[in-house]
DNA sequence: CATGAATGAGACTTCATTCAT
DNA sequence: TATGAATGAAGTCTCATTCAT
């Protein structure tokens, strides 16, 4: 039986307030009950919706990774040059980013860059993003636009670490936001990554 | 005030046998008495040395922040072509990880990716290292060796965030490691940043 | 007031449920839920028959005590030897428990033998069973067909005792069971208590 | 190491202390705090000394049970007629509900009357006092002492039985409770289950 | 310096009961 | 009658920190 309307208002409810709580707070320094007064539900009825705090987290990930790598899925099957699918990927992660900053910190912080925890569990989802994002770079190698000295799961690594890290910056306040600013990441992480800092001399 | 010998050697005991279990276990997951264990010290002892469980922590990510920020200044005081400075910071990096790959676990898991807790506490120290390699990027493009179209600070987050990574894909076994990886990665690294993924045609 | 026919129907699903349930888990042990998954029924439905999780196990027990009281009332009207009568009060014990052993266990473990909780509530309804089984003993030795050197009270405790361990063996698997052993056990708990263990020289 | 004398005696404090408070409220109904109260400890000290609530009532039932097995064997090692055996075995259980009633009220009611939690955990234990007794009655019937057309399990549980149903008639106040009340139970247990209730003519 | 017993606040989780539909 | 979502009190257990020795 499918979920009724009500109680699927609530559950998005309390995942909802639950982004905001663990952004706010971390997941491991937030208690429950937090989650509960900023849903403004009683406790026990995150316990109807999820069997442990765990779960909430897990749940979050899960559906918001799940559209990401489908995004990856769809841009590989898009003909286009690697650039542009490269640009197209950090710029769904950006966009991403400026839609639901809250969320975005949560998964990043919580799950893909949290190796003891959440992050080991999730291993496999994780991994399937990098694992698409080189067969992007093989890809490019064997259509010979991209150079073959640098290993595509290395260049995957390198690619999605420096996306992530521009989305830690802007979670840090490092650098600074905006839509000038996130329009300017999308280009400039690809123009990092593809093109290389260094100039080339005409 | 001088410690005696033997404090100090009960003091580094504990330090070693905190990277040792903040590694295996996680800073939150581990309990103070793990540490003492792995230690083989008595339990108040560790709150003889250490004020509490995160002065533990900061003392690990301090001591080795340091050095790696020396390090860094170090490096940019030498007469050397930018692409070699970054050769020289990825370098000691990618040494620190295969000389302590626990501590470097710890510190990059707990600290500076921890964006809740010890990354928001240590932050100016972790900024600071931001700072220093986008000085280096911004000298080479006063130079005219780097373009100037990816601000230095960007530069230096694209930089730090594949370096991370990389190291973050060794922690979670996505990466092979090995002294060759090693070795490799330093190249790598710095052939992807500075000559970036694409072929340049002759 | 005259229950309608579906009413009277699930109120005694939810009964029969419970006694399955209470068996299996015992009766701390188990959740409200588990009684409603049992019967099939909605877990409020649960409450709209019965007040609370205890009314559940009073019905129970207070529906089969009574029958047991009554048992044993109009055993003592026969006009049989006192042999003959705690045969067929031992007899009556040892059926309801081949008819209807989950029962017979919730009776005994949850209430007649739970000193602290049910057992207290109960307290007078057990005592009857032995005030009747005493007066039984009482008349046999008035009439001078039992030794009148153990006191009624107390025989009615031995008497009772072993019945009730008699079950618990079966309960535990510490006895064999089965139609001979339920057989057997009605002359063998009589015979040992109205007989006596020592060989009788003569 | 040994445990020092200062250590043992708290733990003993709570042992003592969870006595009462289970015997006074049931061990379902009580909350550890209860028993740290009752003790004058703090609370977390009871999990400084035990894992968890049950292996409070774990420790106490196995201290109290391995005296009665070992009670049970020096008994049958003495060369003393059957029925002397078996008032020794009543007088031993007779004297410990007299000597620490409620410490008996907790092992009967807690745990060797508890068939779905602590009773099934201890079952080997309780069994093994089945079995020393039913060994006896075995020994009595190949000596010709005792009948053998009641199998000695089966006496051995009703011997059992009436004992503790005996202790339990005490627990419940429906049986008189003295010095004189327990000398004279040891010997009418015995009268009952060895000699019978009927009297034997001349 | 060294020990580990002692403290107690706080977290997660459970679940009996209520209630709106 | 019937449903199951909603409530929140209460309990177990953890563990950082303190302290007496």
């Amino acid at each position: 039986m499918a979920r009724t309307q009500a109680a699927v208002d609530k559950r998005r409810l309390i995942l909802d307030a639950a982004v905001r709580v663990f952004a706010r707070q971390g997941f491991h320094t937030c208690r429950v009950s937090d989650i509960a007064d900023e849903a403004r539900v009683a406790y026990g009825l995150v316990y109807h919706y999820f069997k442990s705090k765990d779960e909430i987290l897990d749940t979050l990930f899960l559906e918001r990774w799940d559209i990401l790598l489908r995004a990856i899925t769809e841009v590989d099957t898009q003909e286009i040059p690697p650039r542009e699918k490269l640009y197209a990927i950090a710029g769904f992660i950006v966009d991403s980013y400026r839609h639901d900053p809250e969320l975005m910190k949560v998964i990043i912080v919580e799950v893909t860059r949290a190796a003891n925890t959440f992050g080991r569990t999730h291993l496999p989802q994780i991994r399937q993003a990098y694992i698409q994002i080189a067969a992007i770079v093989d890809r490019a190698q064997r259509e010979r636009i991209f150079r073959n000295d640098v290993t595509p799961d290395f260049a995957a690594m390198a690619f999605y670490g420096a996306v992530e890290q521009v989305l830690t910056g802007w979670i840090f306040s490092l650098l600074p936001v905006g839509d000038r600013e996130y329009e300017d990441a999308k280009t400039l992480i690809v123009e990092t990554i593809c093109g290389g800092l260094e100039r080339v001399e005409g």
